[in-house]
DNA sequence: TACTTCGTGACAGATGTAGTTGCAATGGTT
DNA sequence: AACCATTGCAACTACATCTGTCACGAAGTA
């Protein structure tokens, strides 16, 4: 299972709101061209990123405001933001496994806590990445191609 | 996006193959009733980790062997026969971002190190745990409840 | 041959993803 | 007030994946 094209379009559409913020309003009818999608489509992640507190959308006139300075927004952020995890758990289990069997009724007990290490592994090297680095990141990029 | 539960239950399977491996023939209708699923979905699943070489399956008698020591045999290993990723990339960029914006044509090169380190903390955590653990795991486990 | 078990194709139902259309609501501008 | 650009949202489609189920042929044992 891939994590789904909205957490990479979610960065795609921060990285666009601070490299445009001074020359065009960014609408999702903006976004949406960059990012070759439906501007629907860039609602509803706005609409989730919002839900998160981590942006303000701007109706009417268009546009988007964070609410934390781009250091203090990590990819962790964006990731909870835009993939809700059903009780925080990435792994999944078959349900109900036969209490009867010796491993069926400790299966859970068996690997609650490997699992719980590989999803925090992740989620850590998540933390580390924030949305400042992609905004120097793409002012490098766009140096070289200049 | 949960991984799916596939791959917990090719871990319960191991374990039951462990497990029982004195006590029972382990066949796929054995197994299904520990996971409390169908058989078809363990043979499904046995077929995956065949195709990967890390056991083998035995026709009309039933039964399966592993080709391998337990303790050679990661969690990486058994997530990489049950879940294939395309290109094998955790995430999923959105297709052709519109190459005539700068963050467009950009947006692969800025994100692709920083996803992959995070897809590579996870799967070295993943290889930090074997069947041989699950096994260890399981005995100290049944120790207790008896 | 009879029996057990695996292998696999076909299908169904539920869920999730991505896209599209239409329209009401919002908030500037004139 | 009228106009306009934009967001918010519901409804719908198309498609893929996951899980489960049935049916039946293939493999291997007794």
């Amino acid at each position: 299972m891939q994590i789904s094209s909205r957490f990479t379009v979610a960065l795609h559409i921060f990285t666009c709101v601070d490299t445009f913020k001074d020359e065009h309003k960014v609408t999702s009818d903006f976004l949406a061209a960059s990012i070759n999608t439906n501007p629907v489509i860039i609602r509803k992640i706005l609409t989730q990123l919002k839900n998160a507190g981590l942006i303000n959308v701007i109706r009417g006139t268009g546009g988007i405001e964070l609410t934390r300075d781009l250091k203090d927004i990590t990819f962790y952020d964006v990731y909870q933001a835009i993939e809700p995890l059903e009780d925080g758990d990435l792994f999944r289990f078959h349900e109900s496994p036969n209490p009867e069997c010796p491993v069926g009724r400790n299966i859970h007990l068996l690997l609650d806590d490997k699992l719980k290490s590989i999803q925090e592994a992740m989620e850590s090297e998540m933390k580390k990445y924030t949305l400042n680095d992609l905004r120097s990141g793409m002012q490098e990029l766009l140096a070289k191609e200049a």
